[in-house]
Order: C-alpha cells, then structure tokens, then sequence
DNA sequence: TTGTATGCGTTATCAA
DNA sequence: TTGATAACGCATACAA
C-alpha cells in the first residue's frame, strides 16, 4: 500500500499552492478554469483521496451521523468461528423453535436504510451500532466513542439506557426514533409513527364496512409504549361508532406468536371467538391465524383477525393480513432530516414528527380481492 | 450547546500537560495514580470526549471500518415525504403483489450485524453505505467519500462496480463478501461460504437417508456465482453416490419464487415431478411449495423439496423446509477479522475464507419431526 | 513519571 | 484569482 497523497503532493504536482487545490476541492467556481483542470489531473495521476480526519478537524464537523439499533437476543449467544479454507457442511436435523422473534430485524433494517438513503441524498456518512444487549457499561463506552467521532446521533427507542440519553441531548444533537425516555418526551427531538391513529382507522373501517360489533383485543407488553397507543387508538375508534370500549375483552399476547396461539386456542375452546380478532402486532395476529386455521375455522369468513406493524410474512400468510403499515424506511429519512436540522439551528425548540401510517386492507378481513375490482 | 471540551480544558482543570491527559487516556498504566485520578474527574466534571479527528489525524488511523450493502429494489421508488405533527392514518386496499424479493434485505442484514459486532469487539466502528442502484458515478463519489474516513472496507459481492473494486485494491485495505470480481478471486481478500460443500452434503443426504434416485434440479440465474457453485456441489454429490448428473433435468428458476412456481405447476400438469425437487435458494423452493401445495399434493411424502439459503420464511412455511443455512453473523463477523488483518499486514499473500454452512433437515424431506427422537 | 515541542492533512483568514 | 500561514485537537518522540 503506497504512501497515500496528501494536498501537498498535489498542490507539487500542479504547480500551485494547497491551499489552491483545497478550493479546487471545495468551491470550483472560485478557481481559474486552467488551473482547476491541472490540478484535477494531478488528483487523477495520484489517486489522491482527501483525508477526513484532517478535513473534519479543520472544518470542525465530520460529516457523519451516527445510528443506534438495539440488539436482537439471537446475537447474544455467539459461537466461535475461525478463518478457515477448507469447504465443510455440518449436517443435522433442525427442529421447530417455538418464540423466535424476527420482528426487530426487519423493521431495523428499513429503518437503517431510509437513514442511509437519506444521509447519502445529503452527503452525509452513516456510522452504526448496536446497542442494548451488551452490559450498559460498554454502551456507554460505545456511545462516548460514537459521538467523539460524529456531528449528530439518531437513537433507536431501547437501544441505549434512558439516563444516558439524557445525558447525551445537552452534548450533542440527537434524535430519537420510535420514543423518547419517560419523561422525556417534550425535551428532546422525536421521530414516531401513528400508531393510534392507525389502529383507530383499522377499528372504524371494520365497524363501518363490516358491520362488527364484537371484538377481542389482543395487547402486547404493558410496559410498551407503542402497545399502549395502540390500544388508545382501538379505544378511540370504538367510541367513535358508539361502541363502548370497556365492553371488549383484552388478553395480553405480549406481542408473542406463540402466546397468542395459546390464546386462541383457548378461546375457541371455550367457544368464544368474537366477529374480530384485533391484535397489537402481526407476531400476534399470525399467531391467531396459526390456531384457528388448525382448528379448521375459516379467516375472514368465521373470524376476522388484524395485525400491526406490517412486516413481511403479513403478506405472504395465508391468508394476507390486514395490517397498518409503518413507514421503516421514512423513519428513518426522517430521522436523518431532523438531526440534520438540529445541527444547523441547535437552539430551536424540539421537533417532534408523526409519520402516517398505511392501513392495508387484506384478505383477512376483506375476504377474495381478486373479487373486488381495483380502483 | 456548550463549545466541546478539549485536552487543554482538562488538562488546566487537573494541573497537568496536555500530553499526560493524552497518556491517562490511551494508557492509564503510564500514568501515577493520584495524576491519573485527578484528570478522571476533570473529564467527567467537563464531559470531555476526545475528537475522533483529531485523534485519527495524529494517529494516522480511523478506527472505522467502511461496509458496503448492495441496495435492495425497493428502496428506488422514493416515495417524498414531509416532516408534520399531525397524526394521519391513509387507509386502502393492498392486492397480493408477485415477484417482490425479500430474501436480500434479511441477509444483509444479518451480516451487518456479524460486522458490527466483530468491530465492536475489536474496538472499532463501522461506516455503512449502499452501492449499487444508485448510478455509477454517485457509487464512486460514495467510495471515495468513504475511503477517506476508513481504515479498510468491506465490499458485499455486486454492491459496486467491479473495475472500481480493483482500482481499490491498490489503495487500501479491502475485502470481498460473497464474492469477488471475475478474474479478481486469486489477488484480492475474500470471505464465503461453502455453497458446493453445502449443497453436496444436502444430496448426500437425500440418497442415503431417502433413497432418492430421481431428481430434478431447480437452477438460479446463470451469471449468479453462488448458482454454479451450488450446482456443481449438487453433481459431486450425485457422482459420489454414483448417479448420473447428467441424467438430471434442470429447470432455470431465477431464484425467483413465481417462476419456480410456474415451473413447478408445468411439472405437475405433465406429470413429470421426480422424487426429489433440489433448489438453488428458499425463494425457488417456496414457490415449489406453492405449487405443490394447490395442486393438493404432500410434501415430502410425494415430492421431497428443498431449498438454500436458510431465510427465515424457510422456516415457518408449511412444511419448514429442509435447506442449507449460511452462516451470515459469521460471515460479517470474518469480514471484519479480515480487514484487520490486512490493515494490520499490507503485505501478506491474499487471505481466502470459507465458512461452513449447515445443512438444516426439516419437514419438506424428513417428514414430521416431532416422530424423531431428539439427538 | 511528566512536560515540551512537533507533526498529522485539512480549512480558512488574510494579504498580495 | 492565488499564496502564506495560522488554527484544528490530539499523539508521540524526546527531554527533563
């Protein structure tokens, strides 16, 4: 690996000052034509590539935005491996694991593709980790890394302690998706979807175009945020077609597939399946669906179920889920934007962004679509 | 935001030089207790964070890793987007879609996470980018951007253009996942995994254990690397068993699930499916299983089906199906050991790496497990 | 064990 | 339009 270029060899090589070919770099307009051409060759000829240390150091800013995702637990246990070069294949038979989880991954992938996406269209760098998962002392060591190295972070709700966030907002601009630390909501910067919203359009749509009136709803964690709003929103769009909420029953799914399965299962045990099954997440709803297709009930004509989040085995069960959708990748564009827009004007009051979310309307509640004629 | 710190403040505030700030940072053992204490608390009194550019500047190294992901479709339909507060639900009907690709975005995933992690315990960061689908040249100035903050890159196969990987090579640290550019495999660094391997022990498998004598051969796309070496496994296999390679038919699937689909329903309507359906992915397996499936026959008792790849649809499908998984944490994980490596000796001979796969036996070959006794 | 002084490769401020 | 030169914040060789 040769000795890399710097400005000065350049400059040497074009016959001019550095600090010449460092506007040749930056402004173009602001150099002669002749000269900037001669100089863009010496680049050429060198492969001179400018060094981002320096250039951040003079510039006082990196470029860069860092990301925080939480961990996903299948990481935690981590087998050894080496570098080797022998080709081998261990072979044995895999059973079905019952809890596994693979929400997370996907919804952090989109949302890590829409911050890069973004931070590209505004030529920023990304810089990634993985939080929660590890002990909190080496988040913390990862945080203080990150942030000596980055002009603004974008927080994953749970990927990093509460107290360190706080901590963090008076340093460094930042930004947090999905939820803000209790208690912090109206202090620092937010990026979330509309998750009530979302489940209350889903409740009026199945009141007014399919004329339900017993429900069952099936909740995730008490002590999630989303969760909650969800269960918000189910109330809302019940009073709003003169339902009265507390009529409907609620069983804690804990946002599990396998739990709800157990749930459902015992509900049609005990024979009391309602018009719809609401659930708080697809994990859930799918969940449902395994228990009642076993038990030979047919979706949506027995028993309508819904999902949230809109993950993508919603759209491949059978039958597709009706949904609501996040916006992942806008997620994260729009995360990106915010501390973008927290680095340029520090001192504004926080911003805090709702993205719509999408009610997809499927066949399990809407029955065959090939029947209905697209609009 | 307050003006950041820097080892001048912290080094007044504890009455010390700057360089002894430095050294209790770097190494606390070249530094007396009492010294060593006293600039801990002037750091956490101040929050000083040291500049990562100041410090890569003066150390000649970033401490970053450079990833590129390959972009995924999906993401270049840009739909705009507007930061607002009010909280909006947009509700519509969403018919089943055919041909959309899930399996790209999963895998990239995981091996981010390999990446990440591995860095992390190595003490390092990692930049992310995504290549290609945008155009070359924006691919290029993304290189270029990066290479000036990293100390070496990870390159995901077909994530950027080939001839720019080899103008690379020659200037800094690189290394290849998945695959290199042609003619590039002998002089540049690369971690794979055993897809011949992999597949040969899966047909092994089939002979031995299912007395399959029949076969037919579901094939990717016939530039896809991965695809021929997978096939050529599937003939060692066969050969070692003493069948005919040749004497197999071979269907081009495209590693696409509709047309293995179609494929497969051609198949049926002829009457010419074979004991066995080998495919060169899950998505051409899943597409074998649709058809199957609506054709109302059973899997495996008529027709055995497997797949690659080990995506995570591969095992909630009815049946689970039997598949070879890629180890892709460890795939990233590698990478990353790689890079450092390399950085660490410019000069070695190129590093080669295969990693192990494992054949992964479920339902659409052995049947119902739960029959088996656990090992 | 600690301090002094220099260099790292840019950007940016002045002058010219 | 261009050139000298002083930051930028830290690491490190050398001295003390």
């Amino acid at each position: 690996m040769a000795k890399k270029p710097t400005v000065y060899d350049v400059a040497e090589q074009a016959g001019v000052s550095i600090a010449t070919v460092s506007r040749a770099l930056r402004k173009p307009e602001s150099v002669r034509q002749a000269t900037r051409e001669s100089i863009e060759t010496a680049v050429q000829q060198l492969g001179y590539v400018p060094s981002g240390s320096a250039r951040s150091l003079a510039a006082r800013k990196t470029g860069i935005i860092g990301l925080f995702l939480p961990n996903v637990d299948e990481l935690e246990t981590l087998s050894d491996f080496e570098l080797t070069d022998h080709d081998t294949a261990e072979i044995h038979v895999d059973r079905p694991v019952t809890g596994r989880i693979h929400r997370d991954s996907l919804y952090f992938d989109h949302v890590l593709r829409g911050c890069e996406l973004e931070a590209w269209s505004q030529g920023l760098s990304l810089m990634v980790s993985i939080g929660q998962g590890r002990g909190e002392s080496d988040v913390n060591q990862m945080v203080h890394d990150m942030i000596g190295k980055v002009d603004g972070v974008i927080i994953l709700a749970r990927s990093v302690p509460d107290r360190l966030i706080e901590s963090l907002v008076k340093r460094i601009p930042l930004v947090m998706v999905a939820d803000a630390p209790i208690g912090g909501e109206k202090s620092m910067d937010l990026v979330r979807v509309s998750n009530r919203k979302g489940m209350c359009t889903l409740v009026e749509h199945l009141v007014d175009a399919h004329q339900i009136r017993s429900f069952i709803y099936m909740a995730g964690p008490d002590d999630s945020p989303d969760n909650h709003k969800r269960y918000v929103g189910f109330q809302e769009g019940l009073a709003a077609r003169g339902i009265s909420p507390e009529s409907i029953p609620i069983y804690r799914g804990k946002f599990s597939r396998p739990t709800a399965k157990k749930i459902t299962q015992d509900l049609i045990e005990r024979g009391d399946l309602p018009q719809a099954l609401v659930c708080a997440n697809d994990q859930m709803a799918l969940g449902a669906l395994d228990a009642l297709t076993q038990a030979g009930l047919r979706v949506p004509d027995d028993v309508i179920v819904t999902g949230f989040d809109g993950i993508e085995e919603s759209d491949t069960s059978h039958p597709r889920l009706t949904t609501v959708r996040q916006p992942m990748v806008n997620l994260g564009r729009a995360a990106v934007s915010t501390v973008v827009k927290r680095i340029e004007h520090p001192d504004d009051p926080p911003y805090s962004t709702e993205m719509p979310v999408s009610v997809l309307l499927r066949e399990s509640c809407e029955g065959v679509l090939e029947a209905i004629p697209a609009a």
